[in-house]
RNA sequence: GCACCCGUAGUUCAACGGAUAGAACGGAGGCCUCCGGAGCCUCAGGUAGAGGUUCGAUUCCUCUCGGGUGCACCA
């Protein structure tokens, strides 16, 4: 149930009985009020049509609100100030919304129409080093984005495009044939590889010959040379079985892992069909497409093949897209990457229009997204480089979250099973650690900080947690099944309390949010939403006895309580984070 | 040099061009022997600056100041 279309409708049939000459293409926009002194949903359709038709707002306010016709959702809107419609459901619109929550497995969320064939590629780590904090952003945000487009009925493809292929390797290798500790290898592979990783990394630096030798080594791997193929090989699985063990306890998955290596039968071919196309020409001795039509990118071209005939990652990218839409007839493809790589972005999704412009691909090429964030920055407020190999691994922030989860549950519920403990305290911790991901805007850099990750208390995964858990407790002493739903009528509702009527007014609002999330690419409209929720449901709870009620009021309040630990338990769902029982 | 992102309470963050700019943390003060106090209720406190677009601007445009980032053979 959408309050907004459903007003929606019944404005634009005002509308054309308001006797006003409306233009063809007008859409009247109605979105939830900012506050409830102004009824419940609001639309400035009247101001924007004055400006258009240059007559006085409020008149044509009134002319549309005296032709509306809101039946049993609404009463004619009230004006008021600038030229607002504003309106207030009846009191059954929001009862019959209440119960749509509660019986539908959707609640009430509607179905996207039509669904797209839509390809998440988020969280692409390196291989061969562990991912640090800053990876946690494009993980997580790409995992919430993908979850919310399934729900919403999209056909979601994930895909983890590592980087298991490139010019690292060229070190890797190195290492790995003069450094390597064979036992600390068997005991913890990822860390190993990184020990060595680093030192290669510095002993570059130092040292010409070295960085001699690690090209040597890449341009034997990249040659085919077996013994180098069996070492990069034995590296990449080691990687992604590291990579899997911090997915598992994130709970994020994929539906593939191609990688770099992946393509790299594409990237010759490719460049030759962009070069016979005149999309790509050579220049300096490297293959280059140039934007001479875009002012922006005039003078960044994009290499597609260096001098030496090397290839770039541009040059993946671009057959990766070309492998997206043969294999999977992608529609989109949205990257959730960081903002630092917006040129890159702009220079492949202009490179993908040239060639299609050229014939290459289907006429109608995807439409690509770059779903960018901001960094997280040290605390010397700089970039935390992928490539330094030193900073906050992602595994000891889970660590940590957790520890510091168990410590609180040891406090307040000491009595639980100790496995219950654990796994509690697992998912109240992993669930801060993304929620203060989620809960800020993508765009916006944060330092890092344990305590902000960390927060079990205030605008936080724990509060929304334990917001589910109280309504769980009220169920379990219930005695007695819940009442049936489904065999309730709707009608026999009744809430006095402002509490109830906020809590009910924000239930009704779920199958608003979910679809906006995806307006923008914003989870944390979401995450907004759902402290917002959680608030008012602590306010009512405060506020309004539920199991000691009357028993007129106490189904209603009941019902209340099923519908906002169902929301909640799907929104946070929708966020990647898991509701414990108990905490 | 060109381009992109960001400047909001003491702090960390919100706010499809909408009405009196919201939370949280921190600070001050409260919460009945009643469903679990990871909670609830009060109070104090803010849009970097200057123009412009308009009925209306934190939001869009221009400039200034201030912070960050990216730009030819890494990914």
């Amino acid at each position: 149930m959408l309050f907004p279309s459903l007003i929606q409708e019944r404005l634009a049939q005002a509308l054309l009985r308001s006797g006003l000459d409306i233009p063809a293409s007008f859409e009247p926009s109605v979105t939830a009020a900012q506050d409830t002194r102004f009824g419940d949903y609001q639309s400035n359709a009247a101001m924007v049509l004055a400006k258009q038709l240059r007559c006085n707002p409020r008149e044509t306010a009134s002319a549309i609100a005296s032709a509306f016709e809101g039946g049993d959702l609404c009463d004619a809107p009230e004006i008021a100030g600038p030229g607002f419609l504003n309106f207030r459901l009846r009191p059954a619109a929001f009862s019959a919304a209440l119960a749509a929550i509660l019986t539908d497995s959707r609640q009430g969320v509607p179905q996207a129409s039509p669904p797209r064939r839509i390809v998440v590629d988020f969280s692409a780590p390196n291989v061969a080093k562990p991912m640090h904090v800053g990876h946690i952003r494009s993980t997580i945000i790409g995992d919430c984005l993908a979850r919310t487009a399934r729900f919403l009925g999209h056909e979601v493809t994930t895909d983890n495009h590592i980087g298991d292929w490139g010019t690292q390797f060229g070190m890797i290798l190195h290492g790995w044939k003069t450094l390597l500790d064979a036992e600390a290898l068997e005991a913890d592979p990822v860390a190993e590889l990184l020990r060595i990783y680093k030192e290669i990394n510095t002993l570059c630096k130092e040292d010409e010959t070295v960085r001699d030798q690690c090209r040597a080594e890449l341009v034997a791997l990249q040659a085919g040379d077996p013994e180098n193929l069996k070492i990069w090989k034995t590296c990449v699985d080691l990687s992604i079985a590291g990579l899997g063990k911090l997915y598992d306890r994130l709970d994020v998955s994929f539906d593939h892992w191609l990688g770099e290596s992946h393509y790299n039968d594409r990237l010759a071919p490719l460049v030759e069909d962009l070069i016979a196309r005149s999309v790509a020409r050579e220049s300096e001795g490297a293959i280059c497409i140039f934007f001479t039509e875009h002012p922006a990118l005039a003078e960044k071209p994009c290499l597609i093949r260096k001098a030496d005939g090397g290839f770039l990652y541009a040059t993946t990218d671009l057959a990766t897209i070309d492998f997206r839409i043969e294999q999977w007839q992608a529609e989109e493809i949205w990257y959730v990457v960081g903002a630092p790589q917006q040129l890159h972005f702009q220079q492949i999704f202009e490179s993908v229009r040239l060639a299609a412009a050229a014939g290459r691909g289907p006429a109608t090429p995807p439409a690509l997204r770059h779903i960018a964030h901001g960094s997280i920055l040290g605390a010397d407020r700089k970039l935390m480089k992928t490539r330094s190999g030193d900073n906050v691994q992602l595994a000891d922030v889970l660590d940590e979250a957790i520890t510091r989860a168990r410590a609180v549950v040891e406090e307040k519920n000491p009595d639980l099973p100790a496995a219950e403990k654990d796994e509690i305290a697992s998912i109240i911790g992993i669930g801060a650690v993304k929620f203060a991901e989620l809960s800020q805007h993508r765009m916006t850099d944060y330092i890092f900080s344990w305590e902000k990750m960390l927060a079990l208390q205030g605008d936080t995964a724990p509060y929304l947690q334990y917001s589910s858990v109280r309504i769980q407790s009220i169920f379990r002493k219930l005695e007695g099944p819940a009442p049936d739903w489904t065999a309730l009528d709707p009608t026999s509702f009744t809430f006095q309390d402002e509490s109830e009527t906020r809590l009910l007014r924000l239930l009704a609002r779920f199958a608003e949010v979910v679809p906006s999330v995806l307006d923008d690419h914003r989870p944390n409209l979401l995450a907004g939403y759902l402290l917002e929720l959680a608030g008012a449901f602590h306010a009512f709870f405060a506020a309004c006895p539920v199991l000691k009620a009357e028993v007129s009021a106490r189904t209603s309040r009941l019902a209340l309580c099923a519908a906002t630990n169902k929301v909640l338990q799907t929104g946070l769902g929708l966020l990647g984070i898991r509701v414990p029982k108990r905490m």
